[in-house]
DNA sequence: GGCCATTCCAACGGCAACGTTGCGGTTGCG
DNA sequence: CGCAACCGCAACGTTGCCGTTGGAATGGCC
């Protein structure tokens, strides 16, 4: 077998993201990932360092991906339900991510990544604000505040699902319901966003 | 000094609270409650058992202060902003709450006491559906997934105050930006469920 | 072949936490 | 008074994890 140390890292961090997403940093061993991983747990150091540092580093990364993931819709935010629904879309693919920003927000401290985390963020704020002086979203409302509530229609589901099924009654993995709810926050941001008809 | 066993009991149980909400199940150690508690660890297991049972006995608690302390406003789902304002106010006053549902609904497992809250929930979309019939909340919306979605707005900020922190630039424990946030969320709250003007 | 980087493996020391136990002292109560 | 329940304290055995280390095997490269 040929060597493959890129491959070796993409495994190890591939199985952690999945150990720290389900577990959370307390509850994630360093020799689980390193199982999961087929892999020998000293390789873990080797590469990444201490668990501290090899959960920044897999945070970081789910960050990125979801930045490209997540584009405008063709309409821009003039078709603000659809962007909505794609991040709510992008929730449901990748479970992964809203669990390890929960841990994040539990664990206290300062966020990862922070500078490249904020400067990701004032674009969008920028986005929305200028979607305002256009005149396609409401202009009294304030645009970070308008760009974080979007966010929660689209990720709260993930966030609560014990309480969103005692509400519901229904199963998330039942495509119908799912479906449901995608259309509820289509709805649910047209009508926070769109200008009072 | 009279036995107050009942006290002792509840003084346990407060410090647990903290604890739990702070660290979360796994990050927390029982010697810690005891000393924060200012009473021998080995009370602890006489009281309450082990530490996932401890862990169920202060979330069902909180739950039930939570259904105690959210009324609905005088008037009624008609002021479906109050409540969500109300909602948010609760949230910034307990945020220990949000956090064990949270620690809760990472840990996976089935809810605790998860008969009472079922019911708990079906008398408020009950509320909510009643509401829609009087004409009062746009009875073109689901009621469940709005409910669910009017508590998202209130709790959002203090699921992942990090991206709060990030997209706002604000500190969350400023009054003048909290009372915005609150403004803003009562706001969307009647954008989202009142009838279409 | 000679050299080096990568990987695996097993084991280690150190430490922190869980849950329990034994014992002596204290309080209520019949 | 006598007994049972409550309380504090210290220590215990066990388990589990972290992060490291020494050594050996393997694959690439000159």
């Amino acid at each position: 077998m040929a060597w493959d140390t890129e491959g070796t890292r993409r495994r190890l961090k591939e199985a952690a993201t999945i150990e720290f997403a389900e577990r959370g940093p307390d509850g994630t061993t360093m020799a689980r990932i390193a199982e999961r991983a087929g892999i020998n747990k000293e390789r873990l150091y080797k590469y990444f360092g201490d668990k501290q540092a090899l959960f920044e580093t897999v945070l970081r990364d789910e960050l990125d991906k979801l930045a490209a993931g997540v584009d405008l819709p063709p309409g821009g935010l003039a078709d603000i339900g659809e962007f909505a629904g794609r991040t709510f879309d992008y929730h449901a693919a990748h479970p992964h991510l809203a669990r390890l920003l929960q841990w994040e927000g539990l664990a206290g401290g300062p966020p990862a990544d922070e500078k490249n985390r904020t400067a990701h963020y004032r674009d969008k704020v920028e986005a929305f604000a200028a979607a305002q002086r256009d005149g396609v979203l409401d202009d009294e409302l304030d645009p970070a505040h308008l760009a974080f509530l979007i966010i929660a229609l689209a990720a709260w589901w993930f966030s609560v699902p014990q309480v969103a099924y005692m509400l519901t009654g229904a199963d998330a993995a039942d495509p119908a319901e799912r479906a449901r709810r995608r259309a509820f926050v289509v709805r649910a941001a047209e009508r926070l966003a769109l200008p009072s008809r």
